[in-house]
DNA sequence: ATATAAAGTTAGGGATACTTAACTTTGTAT
DNA sequence: ATACAAAGTTAAGTATCCCTAACTTTATAT
């Protein structure tokens, strides 16, 4: 395992990847793990020479195959960590995500196994996140869309959310909105992209940059 | 919350009192923590200054009462801990020693208080152990003694053994010698002293050192 | 009382992971 | 084509936590 630091650098990496399709510059990592750039730079090397990432300077990191295995492996602990929060001690939504940050790195493969085959193998993780399987493959999710781009008069189902924003989370649960739930999009306004979902039998307002952080599957 | 290598000294003193009834040395405590004499005397100083041990040179170490608080917090994840992977995941005796004790360092208060409830607020961990109450109390054990101290012919009940020495846990386990347990004294050997136990029909033989690490009280 | 072994401390050094400040490279606008 | 701002790297320094080697204090045996 490595240290803390470097995993969860390599983790940035990759959800980098998964979020913009293209790799990170070292600066974007620094925003991210909110370090100064140097340190990224610094760390750039040293995971470059260990052979977890490929690194020529000024033009960014993307992971090597060790490294992206090595990544999915802390996605993996702090995917289940999240849901087996949830299932056993009943966290909220809004709150595993800061437990299993720090958790994750502490977890030996033993017990991170034990928590898998409590929960049975899971497959998502509560924000809909897909979780990385102990051989590295990851579950895929099925073809999802903003409600953003949702169409008015249509059925959809929430399938995933941002597990980074905790605002949001909270807000959504508030409003009934959970993970799987269907609704309906009822209207659109133009004027500032928000959108209005009914939702057993209620109507709520979604505001663009909350309809941006939804994804969902039509139903047909 | 100090860090792992300042929550595993304050621990440390903290056992060493309870085990010994004195005062550490810093080589007690280096060896105890596998580092290097130097290291622990530099340790010393700092946590000396920020006033969680009193420390004299050459005298030995002691925690401070801020320093206790320090060292019953981390104790008290350390025994939730154990507790819950036992309870929730089923872990085995001897397995749950490790775990905590990387897990011990990374608990927010939040979730330890969550744990506390989950497990309905209890007094002691899988070894017998007390667990330190969120406002620092202790629960007062039960006036112990070992085996090798018991009396032919009279019965006991197991309610402690050593949490550290795994190869123990394991062993008794096989023997069906678990916690609360109760058993007959049948016989002991005074040419190495050795006791026979009766547990549940079985007779089993207890080595003169296994006995001094199972604690019991007598039942009446 | 003192020599000496054991115990404990200090000095100097290394790895990791950060910082700020100074410098270099890159991409873009004219 | 160049010059300039933005992006990225290097250099030098800090804190933590460890090490070995050298030194000092303490306890003990005669």
């Amino acid at each position: 395992m490595a240290s803390t630091s470097k995993e969860n650098y390599l983790k940035t990496i990759y959800s980098f990847n998964v979020i913009n399709g293209t790799n990170p510059s070292t600066a974007q990592i620094a925003q991210e793990l909110e370090i100064s750039n140097a340190a990224t730079s610094e760390m750039a090397k040293k995971l470059s020479q260990e052979g977890l990432i490929s690194y020529a300077k000024y033009k960014g990191v993307g992971l090597t195959d060790e490294g992206e295995k090595e990544a999915l492996n802390v996605i993996r602990r702090h995917r289940l960590w999240e849901l087996f929060l949830m299932k056993v001690l009943g966290l909220a939504w809004s709150e595993v995500h800061d437990e299993a940050e720090r958790l994750e790195h502490h977890t030996s493969e033993f017990l991170i196994d034990q928590i898998d085959e409590y929960l049975g193998f899971p497959s998502y993780d509560p924000h809909g996140d897909p979780i990385p399987r102990k051989n590295g493959e990851l579950p895929v999710l099925p073809k999802l869309i903003t409600l953003q781009e949702a169409e008015v008069g249509k059925r959809y189902k929430l399938i995933r959310v941002d597990d980074k924003n905790n605002e949001l989370i909270i807000y959504i649960t508030k409003l009934g909105l959970v993970l799987y739930k269907e609704f309906e999009v009822v209207d659109r306004f133009s004027f500032d992209n928000s959108i209005i979902i009914k939702l057993e039998g209620n109507n709520f307002s979604i505001s663009e940059k909350l309809s941006n952080n939804l994804f969902v599957t039509a139903l047909d």
